[in-house]
DNA sequence: AAGTAGATGTTCT
DNA sequence: GAACATCTACTTA
C-alpha cells in the first residue's frame, strides 16, 4: 500500500475572514495580496481599529464619512485623510460596532508602471509605503467608498497557509488617543514598511 | 538626519 | 477655530 504524500493545498486560496474583530484581521491580512483593477501587491502593514477605543473614526458613531464602518463586513471604508489623502480600510466585525482595518503599506507586485505613473515616482521602496500613498498608488477614491471587497475592482487573496509569515506589531502610528494599544501590524524584515517598527 | 511648513475635507469644541 | 488614522518640499546641521 502506498502512502500518498502530505501536501497543502497551495493552489486554494483560502478565504479571509472579514468577521474576525479589528486586531485579528489587521494581523492576518500580513502577507495577503489585494489588488484593485489588478493593480497592488502583499499587505505588509495594517493598523486595526474598534470603535470602543477612542482613535477610532466610528468612536462616537455613525457620521455621513463614517457610515460604511457601520455596515457589514468585508466592504472598504474610504476616508479623505487631511483633506488630501485617499485611505482604504477593511470593514470587519458585524455591523453596528464600527471596526475596520487600515492598509498602511504593500510591497508592489502587480501594475508596477500604473502605480508609477499615479504616484509620479520610480522609487518601488517608495510607491505604496503609507496609507495615503498606498490610496494613490491603487487609485483608491470616494467611488470606492462602501463597495465590497469580494468583487470587482478589488480581489484580496489570503497568504498561502504553508508560507510562515513573522508579523510585527507596535502602537499605531499618527494617533493621539489609544497610544498604549499595540494594533499597528507588520511583516518582519520587509522593506516596504512605512516606517521601522 | 532631523525639523518645519503647507496642502485642506470632515468632524468636533 | 482646532484637530486630524498624511505626505512632500524645503530648510538647517
Amino acid at each position: 500500500m502506498v502512502v500518498a504524500p502530505y501536501y497543502t493545498a497551495m493552489t486554494d486560496h483560502p478565504c479571509i475572514d472579514f468577521g474576525a474583530a479589528a486586531p485579528a484581521l489587521a494581523h492576518a491580512l500580513i502577507g495577503a495580496t489585494l489588488l484593485v483593477d489588478g493593480v497592488g501587491g502583499v499587505i505588509v502593514e495594517t493598523e486595526a481599529y474598534d470603535g470602543d477605543e477612542p482613535a477610532a473614526h466610528s468612536h462616537r458613531g455613525p457620521t455621513p464619512r463614517t457610515a460604511a464602518m457601520f455596515g457589514p463586513p468585508g466592504h472598504a471604508y474610504v476616508y479623505r485623510s487631511y483633506g488630501i489623502h485617499w485611505c482604504l480600510n477593511f470593514v470587519c466585525r458585524e455591523s453596528g460596532h464600527g471596526a475596520g482595518v487600515l492598509i498602511r503599506a504593500l510591497q508592489p507586485t502587480h501594475g508596477l508602471d500604473t502605480m508609477r505613473a499615479r504616484r509620479g515616482l520610480t522609487d518601488e521602496r517608495l510607491l505604496c509605503a503609507g496609507p495615503g500613498r498606498v490610496g494613490q498608488a491603487l487609485g483608491i477614491t470616494a467611488a470606492h467608498y462602501g463597495l465590497s471587497l469580494c468583487e470587482a475592482p478589488f480581489d484580496v487573496r489570503a497568504a498561502p497557509a504553508d508560507v510562515p509569515v513573522q508579523v510585527l506589531t507596535g502602537p499605531r502610528i499618527g494617533i493621539s488617543q489609544a497610544q498604549d494599544l499595540p494594533w499597528r501590524f507588520g511583516l518582519a524584515g520587509s522593506r516596504y514598511l512605512s516606517r521601522r517598527f
